[in-house]
DNA sequence: GTGAAAGCGCTAACAG
DNA sequence: CTGTTAGCGCTTTCAC
């Protein structure tokens, strides 16, 4: 590969010059300027950016630190991350946010200008290397609550307010006995649904003692565990479930059962994730907006990289209700 | 952060034993070494990645090009990759293939060690890319069929032998016609499937005038369209989709319109997506192990930049056979 | 506007 | 076994 110092030979002029070309074009003459352009475009050149990097400190590169890129949720994500990073020529190092260690070696090395970070649940030791990187004055910005103790700005999703809106379309029906399957225990998301949920349906008059709680964990499988205690009885009339993929279980119980969607029991759930409108029947919930955060995420650090002021400290990106078959028509 | 020289003060050592003891561990006195340790714990040292990579040209990180993070096949095989590397405390950095001069940068500036590449279908410039790559020796581990013109090896999956299976279980139902729904025109994956699925239903004396092809894209979206263009008629009595988001979208069109599966019309996939088995009726379909490519891929270039001399040529992943209620009972 | 020179933190011969 | 000495390719004062 052509060097800086190639070009330098090449063009007659310094290294100095060059570089300067590369990151402060507008202190050269543009004589000068183009010139040099041309030896570059000539010997095929490219900045090496571990030199760079290892000279100047910055690195051209983030961190997205995830819980799992396979799960939808964090894929899309990603891809609202990588889209914009790629325009500004920013290299994207994913982690999973499990191996915390690897992350923390992220820090110390000095490989990153910057991190992202998902949190869904309190990890054990998250604290110690948000403390770390904050100590270095790398930006951080978390998707997600932000992290208690940190002042870095956070993106969210307005996770109570898409709960209160399906409580809201709930409350019409008159519903007598509700399950809500839950997420983890000390899911962030799932907790806020939980509460917009409540508070929603309290708005209505409903009584939430005829409101009952499973805790489920995120996953098909165990949704489909928990409808199986819960539902054969045809007690309840509606589910609610923290995510898509828990309603998806719910679905696969009452389809099985051959108990009908929405005439005996009405289902929802969480996130509008892709294959949402293609279960049977079509699923009735929250949309947000997955991709829209990683962008606006990634666009944040680098404004907190490049020290413009304005980050805002917190954004909360909307949710919106996605009315499909799988509930009874409510009142609006 | 503490760098190399202060540990070499601390302990008394120089630089170059320092480094010794970071590297190549066995050529350092025991004793020195511990000293030597102690001091690095003491100080909290963490060898400079950037600092390393320029002066010895490993970079401890790889590059993963993919056609799209968000798609479900990919981000099982991208786990795959990380989780391996996360082991090796390697870096994987990830670029969408269409941004492909991004990934042309990546090796101009030295940022990695070696590629993995999944290319789905041909994609413009891709072959200059690899050229390129190839020039600078770099390792590089296709994902799917080899890149013609190019010797570096390759993880493929058995397509032909998973549809040729499906093939086999859908001969003994003496199906009178049958519908293959297609990939992208180009789709070395789709194509290969059908091939495989061909060769099967000719062994069982299956009429290929019989078997009609609609060509979809790998969306739910179009193979729903597909299905209302084909399969309203009731002349069709089994539908191979090429993955299983076009199976997705052909059940949808099926319960929508009230058509029985698997007793009017049996269904199947490719693929074993996640949401297979909760689909209604639950699908059949083919599982490919993607995660297992992904770690074999990572493991894979790992031998060659360490120049281990036996890295396989092609290995091919074999597929599986799943059967579930969306196809009537075949004979195996 | 441009150049000279001193590093960034580490590895890699070469000596000893 | 350990130390000395050059760099890796770039940025960044500080002069001119």
């Amino acid at each position: 590969m052509a060097r800086l110092e190639d070009v330098a030979e090449d063009s007659g002029f310094s290294r100095a010059t060059v570089s300067r070309v590369i990151n402060e074009e507008h202190l050269v003459k543009p004589d000068t300027v183009r010139k040099i352009k041309e030896s570059m475009e000539k010997l095929g050149y490219r900045p090496n950016m571990m030199a760079r990097a290892l000279s100047s400190g910055r690195k051209n590169a983030i961190a997205v630190l995830l819980p799992d890129v396979t799960a939808l949720y964090y894929s899309n994500l990603l891809r609202g991350i990588t889209d914009v990073s790629q325009d500004v020529y920013y290299h994207t190092i994913v982690k999973s946010i499990s191996k915390i260690d690897l992350a923390a070696d992220l820090v110390d090395s000095g490989m990153v200008d910057g991190f992202i970070i998902r949190h869904s649940s309190s990890i054990e030791k998250i604290d110690l290397l948000i403390r770390k990187i904050e100590k270095t004055s790398m930006p951080v910005i978390f998707i997600g609550r932000p992290f208690s103790g940190s002042k870095s700005p956070s993106i969210i999703v307005d996770n109570v307010g898409g709960a209160r809106k399906m409580a809201h379309y709930f409350a019409g029906n008159n519903f007598k006995k509700i399950l809500f399957i839950t997420g983890h225990r000390d899911n962030i998301d799932s907790n806020d649904r939980r509460y917009g949920f409540k508070m929603g349906l309290a708005e209505h008059g409903f009584n939430l003692k005829n409101l009952v709680e499973a805790e489920g964990d995120f996953t098909k499988e165990k949704a489909y565990q928990i409808a199986g205690e819960y539902l054969g009885g045809k007690e309840y009339d509606a589910v609610f479930a923290a995510n898509d993929n828990s309603a998806m279980g719910v679905l696969h119980f009452l389809n099985e059962n051959n108990i009908k969607v929405p005439d005996e029991v009405s289902v929802a759930g969480f996130d509008d994730a892709f294959f949402a409108e293609y279960l049977w029947p079509p699923l009735t919930t929250v949309r947000q907006p997955m991709y829209e955060i990683g962008r606006v995420a990634m666009n944040n650090v680098l404004m907190m990289i490049n020290r413009e002021p304005s980050v805002p400290g917190e954004v909360i990106l909307p949710t919106e209700l996605i009315i499909r078959k799988s509930c009874r028509a409510g009142v609006i």
